[in-house]
DNA sequence: TGCCTCGCACTTTTT
DNA sequence: GTGCGAGGCA
């Protein structure tokens, strides 16, 4: 229950000052969120401060329902109306939703994601008369973005000249923007840079803000960018009453424009600001955090602190070697088999940590094999596949038809005999009569050069869009309508019909459903439920606590797999941090951007924190990279791990080659566990 | 005009 | 292993 007595002298320090500027610097495992969490419970029950006046920032989905749960958990749940627990995301789209119209922009807006992104990168590149091979647009969006977070809008982006991409991309930035308004479409980026716009702009809807939100909690507030710090500042400005908690130590976002700078500045940003300490670590044995204290030490820039526990040493770390990334899979699955059985855990105790979330497929394949149930955390996955992606597109062109990506995705989507070239040629007259492609799709009679048997297959796209238009307007049952669209449409035949491999096609086809399943799960989770606010918790990747999918998984014994951005704020008592190996972590990527290893350092020490009983780190001998077995490196960062610390294993040399032998080697082992059980 | 197949180049991390 | 663009064929 809510008691402020049971926090040790620091965090509770943190919890009751309420009032000014708090500068919470909070070590890995010491307890941070058990402070916000309490923090609000005595605003809300001591202070009897409104629910609504609350707002608590999070980077992440996961971080933000996490919170939202503890706080429930803490004080009811009736006590949380009206707070806004959310992702800075989330946050700016609700700003933007209510007042985006004073931009220029309609309600209804869309919002893009990488794969839309991309595409009217490429439209622009075209403009220009770039070619696509040499520049090729992810390096441009890159370039693209980065200003964005900067809040640097294009008539004053200023690209260096020895650099041909950012020249390029200097370009290609006005017409991106143009294109994104035409369609009536923000990007992810905008989000942020928008709602700073609208804040900056128009007093009166700061005014509303800041008078809504006079509590503010930012966690991981040492992975802010220029247009989050911004954000936030302009927020707190009024009653500063701004509470930033982080740790310069796990700011592993440095790439996407986060400054540590911003937590290192706090005490100058608010003078007079209380700052507060946590050292105590709660959560690891004394030999993992001895071990993360060693690695992260190598590290010049930083704050410098002494995380402690008195908890014991515990078990060494285990350094697993393994002959290839099928091996060290097959190791670290049987580990979690023994461990389990050895202390009667459940799979949910264990989580495998990767630096890149392809790493993930040897260990979704061997779990598959043992038949353990696990939970994949994040990589887009499910709804960037293709045929969701298409399937979802008429959901967005319904939604919003000015939105060009999604139509240009569904107008040939079930093959209806519309090509490229007459695209194209409804594409130029639509440009040059500056009307909506939408529009342009109606009047096609008007354009000369389609031949009439292709202008009645048009005409009826149109129709059949605008009427599932008319349909949607109607409220209520959207799983059902959507479900009813797509079968007229014939999704699932055209699947069945276009791709050779039948258990592909039924795949795909399951996919396709799980989009009907996940808007049946979210309208039985929120009242009033529309399609643009399903569309947006897609986009925003906001997805996992409604859908079926998750309804299922959710709560269920599962191991869980996830990158090493993602665990961070989170914790499990058995950590495998695989592929511990040069290029990997460090990254190759990050060294040759010219970059410094000590962000991929602390990456290592965020992994390494997870833990809390025990932690297994595995390398490869060998890697499969593009069909070629690669001879590996063992990362730096083991050499600063004492070796007193580590405990060596090998992988066996027993291998399956064939289907058969991996057959017999399973159930070998399978007839050892139960003898052993038994 | 539309569709299919082949080849090439890339695989960091997130909202 | 994937997704894009180009080029050739029906």
């Amino acid at each position: 229950m809510f008691d402020l007595s049971t926090l040790n002298p620091p965090q509770r320090a943190a919890a009751e000052h309420t009032e000014g500027p708090l500068l919470v610097l909070a070590g890995a495992g010491s307890g941070k969120t058990r402070v916000i969490t309490f923090r609000i419970g005595h605003l809300l029950l001591d202070r009897k401060v409104r629910a609504d006046s609350i707002l608590a920032v999070t980077f992440t989905n996961k971080a933000a329902g996490e919170m939202k749960e503890r706080v429930r958990e803490l004080v009811g749940r009736s006590r949380c109306k009206g707070m806004v627990i959310s992702t800075f995301h989330s946050l700016g789209v609700k700003i933007l939703r209510r007042d985006i119209e004073r931009l220029g922009y309609k309600k209804n807006f869309s919002i893009y994601t990488t794969s839309d992104q991309l595409g009217l990168v490429r439209q622009a590149m075209r403009e220009v008369n770039a070619d696509g091979k040499k520049h090729d647009a992810e390096a441009i969006l890159w370039r693209i973005s980065g200003w964005k977070n900067g809040l640097i809008p294009p008539d004053r982006a200023l690209p260096r000249y020895d650099d041909p991409d950012e020249l390029l991309a200097g370009d290609v930035y006005p017409i991106y923007q143009r294109l994104l308004r035409a369609c009536n479409a923000i990007d992810l980026d905008d989000i942020i840079m928008l709602t700073v716009g609208l804040l900056q702009g128009h007093p009166e809807v700061l005014e509303h803000w800041q008078e809504r939100f006079r509590y503010i909690m930012v966690d991981e507030y040492q992975d802010t960018n220029a247009s989050q710090y911004l954000f936030i500042s302009l927020l707190a400005k009024k009653y500063k009453n701004l509470c930033v908690v982080g740790d310069d130590d796990q700011s592993i976002y440095g790439w996407r424009g986060a400054d540590v700078g911003n937590i290192l500045d706090f005490e100058k940003d608010y003078p007079g600001c209380r700052v507060v300490k946590l050292e105590q670590n709660y959560r690891s044995t004394g030999t993992i955090l001895e071990a993360a204290n060693h690695v992260i030490r190598n590290n010049v820039k930083r704050k410098e602190k002494r995380l402690w526990t008195d908890s014991g040493e515990g078990r060494p770390i285990d350094l697993v070697t393994a002959q290839d990334d099928e091996e060290e899979a097959s190791l670290v699955v049987e580990r979690i088999q023994m461990e389990r059985y050895r202390h009667n855990l459940a799979f949910s105790d264990f989580a495998i940590l990767y630096r890149t979330n392809s790493q993930s497929r040897a260990f979704e394949e061997q779990l598959r094999f043992e038949s353990i149930p696990y939970v994949l955390v994040g990589g887009m996955q499910f709804y960037e596949r293709k045929e969701v992606k298409d399937a979802l597109s008429y959901l967005k062109v319904i939604d919003n038809p000015l939105d060009e990506q999604a139509l240009l995705r569904i107008v040939n989507f079930p093959r209806r005999g519309i090509g490229d070239g007459t695209v194209l040629r409804i594409n130029q007259w639509s440009l040059e009569q500056s009307c909506h492609l939408m529009e342009a799709f109606g009047r096609v009679g008007e354009i000369e050069g389609i031949n009439e048997p292709t202008r009645e297959k048009v005409l009826a796209f149109h129709r059949l869009v605008t009427g599932a238009a008319e349909d949607f307007r109607r409220s209520g049952d959207l799983a059902g309508r959507v479900k009813r669209l797509f079968a007229r449409l014939g999704i699932e035949e055209e699947l069945y019909r276009t791709i050779e491999e039948p258990a592909t096609a039924r795949r795909k086809v399951e996919n396709v459903e799980q989009i009907i399943n996940s808007m049946a799960g979210y309208e039985e989770r929120i009242p009033g439920a529309t399609l643009s606010g399903f569309l947006e918790k897609v986009s925003l990747m906001d997805e996992d606590r409604f859908s079926g999918k998750d309804k299922k998984e959710h709560g269920r014994d599962a191991v869980t797999l996830m990158s090493l951005h993602s665990s961070k704020g989170l914790e499990f008592p058995f950590v495998f941090l695989v592929g511990f190996e040069e290029e990997i972590l460090p990254h190759k990527k990050s060294m040759e951007e010219g970059g410094t290893i000590d962000e991929e350092r602390r990456l290592c020490y965020v992994g390494i924190t997870r833990a809390r009983r025990h932690l297994t780190i595995t390398r490869c001998l060998h890697r499969k990279k593009y069909g070629k077995l690669l001879e590996r490196q063992p990362s730096r960062f083991l050499e600063e791990i004492p070796e007193r610390l580590v405990q060596f294993h090998e992988g066996g040399a027993k291998k399956a080659a064939t289907e058969e032998e991996q057959e017999a080697l399973a159930q070998d082992f399978f007839a050892r566990m139960r003898a052993k059980l038994g």
